[in-house]
Parts: structure tokens; C-alpha cells; sequence
DNA sequence: TTGCGTGCAAAGGTTTTGCATGGCA
DNA sequence: TGCCATGCAAAACCTTTGCACGCAA
């Protein structure tokens, strides 16, 4: 677990304000390695990482692992308490990201809980699918 | 994508055996190796890894990238047809993979469809959280 | 000034690729 | 016999760690 990591520095607000940029989609870190190079900001990947693991710590990020590609992927959230107890969704064509605030999907939840005894995680799930917009494309 | 890969040899029956003998479970490729290696059948990482991207694609087996984990799991599917309308449970603690077959949950695809306009997937969607039987040993 | 943050280089670990050999059909 | 499958070694990758220097407070 990182500790420290207090100081306020330039690459902190760099990587902080590419992730925000990018908030309705997720980002590797190589991504935003070479997002910030475009601007002609160089930020050591060490540092990327470093911070990156910070900010999942403290719950600002999310970190993804998205089905079939090697890296990890990162993505902002404004409102990660309030994600704690409904669904995501993420379409695997664009990398949308959806929040799904629905009650009858919460009924969801009390259902496998009373149900099948299982007790979902909302942190780490996500339901991968395709969204319309996408849907439509093809 | 792998082709060919048709000849029967001994190092793919082992895998394959391997896997339907841990049907109940995740294993990873070094793990699998291990296995074998302990009935004193030496199979080469090389042919591990190549095999299971052959059934993954042939979608007898499905693989997993495990929060946290740095490596890939991978579980046989008896049932592999009969498994793309319903959600999956896994037990972050103790990995073991539950099939959902319930008519309430299966009204959530039509639901999520019909009030969300998102079409989910089930054969890369895994519902992640704690079993019973691991929440009672906490 | 103090000590944390940064970034280079190198290590660590998993997965893939090249190539010569072995084995199935 | 003709290829395909195998497995060693090495490469390719992503991520983490060690360490010296720079910079925020």
C-alpha cells in the first residue's frame, strides 16, 4: 500500500486532469503517458503508476482489467460513494461506462443475497455488453 | 487466433483432464503445470499456454482475470451453451464458480434491454463478491 | 533544510515467439 | 513420410523496485 504521496506537484495535477478528461471512458497507463506527451508534458511511467495506485487506494480511480487486452485500465470516478451500491455497466466497443441507478435493480441484490447466499461486490463487478449507440453501428 | 491444433497427443489429454478435474475451480497456467508435474507428466509451459488459448476460442474453457491477481485463471465449462442467458457468481475467496439459473434474474437481461439500452454479455460478465459459505468463516 | 516525489535503469513475472526436434496420422 | 505439435531459449510486455537527484513545504 502507498503511503505518502502528499506533496502537491505538477505531474500529480497532470495525470489527475488527463484521467478527468478522460472520465466517460477508461485509459492505460501508457495512454496516459502519451495523452500527456501530446501537451508536451513527460511524466515518468513510474510515476504514473505510482500515483495511479494512489488514487485507487483512495477510491478516486477504478482499476479494470478488461476481458482480452494485457493492461490494466484506469478510469475517474466523481462519485465513487455513491457506487457502492448500484451496477456498472461497460460497453466493450466504445468503453463507455453506465451507471446503472435503478430500483428495480436493487431488488437485485437482496435476490442473490436471500436467494442463492451470495453477497455481490459492486466494486469489482461490471456487466460487459454493448450499448446501443454501438449496437446500432453494426 | 490459434488453428489447427487437431492431433491427439498426450500433453493435450492431460491438460484437458487437468481442467475437467478442476472444474470447480480457477487454475492458472503455472498451475496446471504444477498439477501435471506431480502425477510426474512433464508438459512444457509453452504447450500449456497454447492449448488454452484453443479451448478458450473453441469456448470449452473460459478464462479469468482475477482482481488483484497478476496472472490469468482458467475453468472448464461443461455446460458452455447453456451458459450464455445466465449471470455467474465467483467467490472472491475461495474461486468457486456458481451458475445462475433462475427465472427472476433472467428478466434482468430483458429489463436492462428494454429500460437501459444495453445488451449484456454474458460470456464476459462475472459477478464478483462472497459466497455463504466464506462469509461464515469471517 | 528536510525528506518526499520523480524518473532512470534494472529487476520481476507472465505470456508469446523462433526454431529445431519429436511424434501423430 | 509429411506436417503438425512440442518445448527450450529468448524475446516481448507490463509493472514494480532501487537509488540518486530534484523539488515542495
Amino acid at each position: 500500500m502507498r503511503t505518502a504521496m502528499n506533496y502537491n506537484t505538477k505531474q500529480k495535477q497532470l495525470i489527475l486532469n488527463c484521467l478527468m478528461q478522460n472520465k466517460d471512458r477508461h485509459i492505460t497507463a501508457d495512454e496516459i503517458k502519451e495523452f500527456l506527451s501530446k501537451g508536451n508534458d513527460m511524466v515518468g511511467k513510474t510515476t504514473i503508476y505510482r500515483y495511479l495506485d494512489k488514487l485507487v487506494s483512495q477510491g478516486l480511480v477504478r482499476k479494470y482489467t478488461v476481458e482480452g487486452g494485457k493492461s490494466a485500465c484506469y478510469q475517474y470516478m466523481d462519485q465513487m460513494d455513491q457506487c457502492r451500491n448500484h451496477f456498472h455497466l461497460k460497453c466493450v466497443d466504445c468503453g463507455q461506462l453506465i451507471h446503472l441507478e435503478c430500483d428495480y435493480l436493487d431488488d437485485i441484490n437482496k435476490h442473490i443475497q436471500s436467494h442463492h447466499d451470495f453477497k455481490i461486490d459492486h466494486s469489482k463487478t461490471v456487466l460487459y455488453g454493448q450499448c446501443g449507440k454501438c449496437a446500432k453501428k453494426n
